[in-house]
DNA sequence: TAGCGCATGTAATATGTTACATGATTTC
DNA sequence: GAAATCATGTAACATATTACATGCGCTA
């Protein structure tokens, strides 16, 4: 998948690896992360398989490749956005957790809980504060991720509230 | 975290590779699923730390290794039920691709997240369809994983109903 | 002159899936 | 007797992360 970014920024306009890693880290990191040892590789690949090409640059005595994409590589990534919305449904550790969550006490599950949610205020909090710089840049469709990261936050914040809730109300531990 | 599934399951009671993924496929498959290649080469590795231990059985010339969990396997899964729970920002690739979806008409949008839509109301309906067999079986915290699921599926068909209406309403195309 | 940002790249490791390979028993 | 289910296991492949390794230019 690492691919279809390194495309899809690319499509914009000529970068290095390391401008893409940048990219990635201030606009698709929340739901799509990748480190330069997915992103060098990759590029390398797609240039082998001529979907994108390398302009060597040496000012300064510094050398950088900076990428271009051709037109094998527009239609690729273009074949691909139009594809079907799937949902992956991805592994979630923290519910794993939880579906064993009968081997703690009450107040060992209360307070994973508790602190959990903080995490969650924490991780919206980040997304608050990037949301004007954001907004300033994205496009509507980019901003729309950044929105959906912000009410999924919201959500599990709530339901984790009310999961506490419950807890206390309906839960008590056989012993 | 495969081991940790295995372990869990082993610490109810003795089972053999194929039991675990049948136990796997009715509770835990929609936050955590794995396949026969990463089950068995778990078990013998769990087996050489001497996490578990096996029994041969041999009934009617059929074989089986059933698996029991030992000490040490069952303080190495409590540890880590109750490490604290944190959350591991998967990769999203409908997210992604909407990331991109400037290179898509406005009635391509349209219709693929009307047809994601639907895709999440068949996930959610064949939660909806197993729930009174986990109920009958599954303890509270079994029970709230799948509520979790339900939760947050009907979380997504809502937001993605309104965000077909903000689509709608707010973004034009640039032609 | 120390440290940070820019810039590239590889090797070791992690963690799994899919497909293949085998074969018995049970059910229709 | 065919097909599904039970049951195990390996090899090839996919996909990425982390840590390591290198080195320049700018700034405090």
């Amino acid at each position: 998948m690492i691919d279809y970014i390194i495309l899809g920024f690319l499509l914009d306009k000529e970068m290095t690896g390391y401008d893409i890693k940048q990219k990635i880290n201030v606009s698709t990191a929340n739901f799509y992360d990748a480190s330069f040892g997915s992103i060098y590789p990759a590029l390398k690949r797609l240039e082998a398989q001529k979907l994108i090409v390398s302009k060597k640059s040496i000012k300064k005595g510094k050398f950088k490749n900076i990428y271009h994409i051709l037109n094998l590589g527009r239609q690729t990534f273009l074949d691909w956005v139009k594809e079907p919305l799937v949902l992956h449904q991805s592994r979630n550790e923290y519910l794993l957790k939880i579906f064993f969550y009968r081997y703690l006490s009450k107040e060992d599950v209360v307070s994973r809980i508790t602190q959990f949610i903080k995490l969650l205020l924490e991780y919206k909090a980040n997304l608050v504060k990037i949301e004007p710089l954001v907004a300033s840049q994205a496009d509507f469709f980019q901003l729309s991720t950044l929105r959906y990261g912000l009410d999924s936050y919201q959500f599990l914040i709530d339901w984790f509230q009310q999961y506490l809730i419950t807890i206390d109300q309906e839960y008590s531990k056989p012993e």
